[in-house]
DNA sequence: ACATTAAGTGATT
DNA sequence: AATCACTTAATGT
C-alpha cells in the first residue's frame, strides 16, 4: 500500500526503504483530530488516500481553514514543528476516511541532508502552500469576503473531485470564521450570477 | 400537525 | 462585513 504510493514517487530507492522501514500506516475517521495545537508527538504525515484539512488556530479559539491535503501530499506546517521542535500552531482534521503513512520525525534531519529528492519534495510542498497562503493574505487584506468564498468552493472541489460541495451555510461560515448570514448573502449572488446552483445542504459549482 | 434546522432579507452599526 | 431580528422553506418525528 505504502509500496505503490513510493513507486510513483522520484525518491531514491534507498529512501524509499526507510520511509517504508520506519514509517507505520495510521488510519483515521472522519472527522478525527489528526495534528492538534500545542503539544507535537513528532511524526510527518504523508497522505495515501482521503482529504485532511488544515486549520490555523490562534490563541483566542478562532480558527481558518488554511487549506486541503490530499493525496501524496504532506503537511508542510507540521514539517517545520519537527525540525524545529516547536509545538504545532495548526490543527489538522480528516474530511473523510483517511490513511496516513506516518513519519518518524528523528529521521528528517538526516533525510534532507542525504537525499536530494527528499529535499526537493520538503521545499516543493512549501513552494506550494506560500503560494496559497499569499493567495489568502491577498483576500485577507481587502477583506475581500466573496474571493475567499469562491476560492474556498474551488479548493473544495479540487479535493473532493466532485461539482457537489455538501456543506451547510453554517458550516462553510466556520470554516471561513465569518457569520453565517455573509455567507447565504454573497452564495445568493453567487447564485444570480450563475456561477452555482443552490439546494439544501448542497451547493453545485458551475 | 408541530418542532427543528437551513436559508433569505431588511435595517443598523 | 457583522449583528440583530424576523420570515420562509425544508425536514424530521
Amino acid at each position: 500500500m505504502i509500496e505503490e504510493h513510493l513507486l510513483q514517487s522520484s525518491f531514491e530507492p534507498l529512501l524509499k526503504q526507510e520511509i517504508k522501514d520506519t514509517g507505520y500506516l495510521k488510519k483515521v475517521k472522519k472527522g478525527d483530530h489528526v495534528i492538534d495545537p500545542g503539544l507535537n508527538k513528532g511524526d510527518i504525515p504523508l497522505v495515501l488516500s482521503g482529504i485532511l484539512k488544515v486549520y490555523r488556530k490562534e490563541a483566542t479559539g478562532n480558527e481558518v481553514l488554511l487549506y486541503y491535503l490530499e493525496k501524496g501530499e504532506t503537511c508542510a506546517m507540521s514539517i517545520t514543528c519537527c525540525l524545529e521542535q516547536k509545538p504545532s500552531e495548526v490543527k489538522v482534521i480528516a474530511e473523510t476516511d483517511v490513511e496516513i503513512w506516518m513519519i518518524p520525525s528523528v529521521n528528517l534531519d538526516r533525510w534532507v541532508s542525504k537525499y536530494p529528492s527528499f529535499r526537493r519534495y520538503v521545499f516543493q510542498a512549501y513552494q506550494t502552500r506560500f503560494d496559497e497562503l499569499m493567495q489568502t493574505i491577498d483576500s485577507l487584506v481587502f477583506t475581500n469576503m466573496e474571493e475567499r468564498l469562491m476560492k474556498y468552493l474551488l479548493d473544495t472541489k479540487q479535493a473532493t473531485a466532485s461539482f457537489e460541495v455538501v456543506k451547510t451555510h453554517r458550516e462553510i461560515a466556520n470554516e471561513l470564521n465569518t457569520s453565517r448570514v455573509v455567507v447565504s448573502r454573497l452564495l445568493k449572488k453567487l447564485e444570480r450570477e450563475n456561477k452555482i446552483l443552490q439546494r439544501r445542504n448542497c451547493i453545485e459549482i458551475l
